[in-house]
DNA sequence: CGAAGTTACGGATGCCGTAATGATG
DNA sequence: CATCATTACGGCATCCGTAACTTCG
């Protein structure tokens, strides 16, 4: 019989982790919990049938796709979509409401903003296994992409993953934390002048907003005298405590009850508001307990305006989709909320 | 081992191939030249695979599809036409200039029109097999849609097919066939009326826009005595040569020097003009030469709109991308190409 | 020499085709 | 009883993992 050959799911996921891993057969053939000869042969054999090399090679590594290999990749990616899909068709009708629902995001989210939603959901969907994963916006991106997680929520450094539908969630802004002896403490409003002339506690570059604020000081000339950094607005406020510096976190890290010990003074006058979105793969499948977590957590965000993102090809459609929406500012889902 | 049964390419033809074969999974096996209990078994497995059934069966028969088997369905034949692109992207890749074209069309197009088209075509590649099918506009349409044809070129009854992207190509009429001695050979303008009085000879019901024609005598109250069909314009000619009727073809069917013998008057007045299209799978990936066949075909479509139309999956958007095109009549395109 | 890809080979999985069985109208 | 799907079974391809080889920096 002749070598028919016929393509295999499995080469195109070889070709997409090949792709994904930089050219690396090993690191592709480790992450699919397989062996490099194998993965080696398949693309072999995957090119031989299609009378096309995928890969160039330079001497005994993958230099970079050739021309069709960019566009079979594209294809060959869009072919795994469908097939996760179709996976998550099947537990979707298996079982509407059980399955896993894996989130990543920052620790601002997952402490002070998602607890209240997160209750409700398990409330309503006690089968759903939760997995929140915490990291920094790009590693958060990259397991959104990769399908460690079902979903982004961040604030920065999202749009850059082609492969992420993002959605607009809420603005907020910034709330200045100060001890109560503190001599700004008794000023009246405040101004970025202000801060300027105290040292300051706020997060991590790269985190939860942290370029909108370098942005205000600098349009005014400022420089800001940051003492410390952190990640998490639960190590900022201790140190604040301390008598470190102002604090400056974002809004919803001000817990009015359990801070009392602090004075909060809302800063919206002093920076411009930050928007966290929400972000899954393009073309994935959203079971419904999905679309029910994204409608509590941003209620302005209806299951048809989910789906039709999920399912439009072209970033600007999605952009227009997108523009009618009215965003609500954070601090005004609260009154709703409660 | 635990038994991983990883969803295989397989199943997703015989998927949906028994969707296409009216949930006939004999049918199936043949069409996909392999055996019912393969078939059968691979479904099976791949159910078993995903916890759901994507086909119901009532008894032994396979009664429609679950609700989970509709959109599985979908994503699969979403999967095929990916895989069929990565094949033809590596032929593309492999000898931009060699292949092969099916083109499945009707008589009127391939004797009249095509000609010089495909002249010049195999003039400029020379190492593209030409298949012609010829068929009835709706068999044309399936050869197309089950991908034995890569183009379909007709008039009528292409729409119906969602699987079908249809770009209109050009505008024709009628052209009023009679021997040098019949009495409308000597009259002035002639109209609905005066065909109405003599024996007609022309298409068969669902060739070549016989409805356009049949509305035409209705609109007017009229009843043509249409004494003789045929599905071709050749056969119809000769009819006309024995006196038999008038003949009313195609304008593209009258060829002044070969059809000197009869006289030809023009009927556009007499009826609403056809639209003749052509047209190709949604998502097929269309290969440079095919794209060039297209604009020698139908010059005011450019590879820019046709690239466009054939990746725009929503069918609004594409009719808007037509709408913006000027088609031009047949009769104006036979002077630019002269 | 270390890292990476390809070749060689053996074992087990699993696909497919033939034949037999069961169910349905 | 004819049609169609499913079960049973055996052969054969092929996929994968281990091990050895090669090539490049």
């Amino acid at each position: 019989m002749m070598t028919g050959h016929t393509m295999k799911l499995q080469q195109l996921r070889f070709v997409s982790e090949i792709a994904k891993q930089h050219l690396n057969i090993s690191r592709a053939a480790l992450a699919l919990h397989t062996s490099q000869p194998g993965v080696s042969k398949q693309i072999r054999q995957l090119e031989e049938e299609l009378g096309v090399e995928i890969f160039a090679r330079s001497g005994k590594h993958l230099s970079h796709l050739t021309a069709a290999g960019e566009t079979i990749l594209a294809h060959a990616d869009e072919v795994l979509r469908q097939v996760s899909a179709i996976k998550a068709i099947a537990l979707e009708h298996a079982d509407k409401n059980a399955g896993t629902l894996g989130i990543a995001t920052t620790h601002t989210q997952s402490r002070y903003v998602l607890p209240p939603v997160i209750g409700r959901f398990i409330g309503k969907f006690p089968r759903v296994a939760l997995q929140l994963h915490q990291g920094s916006p790009v590693q958060i991106s990259e397991l959104a992409a990769n399908g460690t997680a079902d979903f982004a929520i961040a604030t920065e450094a999202l749009e850059q993953f082609s492969d992420l539908v993002m959605m607009p969630c809420y603005y907020w802004n910034r709330a200045i934390l100060l001890p109560r002896d503190h001599p700004l403490a008794a000023g009246s409003t405040l101004s970025i002048a202000d801060l300027a002339r105290f040292p300051l506690v706020t997060y991590t570059f790269g985190f939860t907003g942290r370029s909108r604020l370098d942005e205000a000081f600098k349009q005014h000339g400022l420089a800001p005298n940051v003492v410390f950094t952190a990640a998490d607005a639960d190590v900022i406020k201790t140190y604040v405590r301390l008598g470190l510096g102002v604090g400056i976190v974002a809004d919803m890290a001000h817990e009015a009850d359990k801070d009392s010990d602090l004075i909060a003074i809302d800063a919206s006058h002093l920076f411009a508001p930050s928007l966290t979105s929400i972000g899954f793969r393009r073309g994935m499948h959203l079971r419904s307990y999905m679309i029910e977590f994204i409608e509590m957590f941003a209620p302005h965000l209806s299951r048809g305006v989910i789906e039709s993102c999920a399912l439009t090809q072209n970033t600007q459609e999605r952009k227009a989709l997108l523009a009618e929406l009215t965003v609500p500012r954070y601090a005004d889902l609260l009154t709703v909320a409660d």
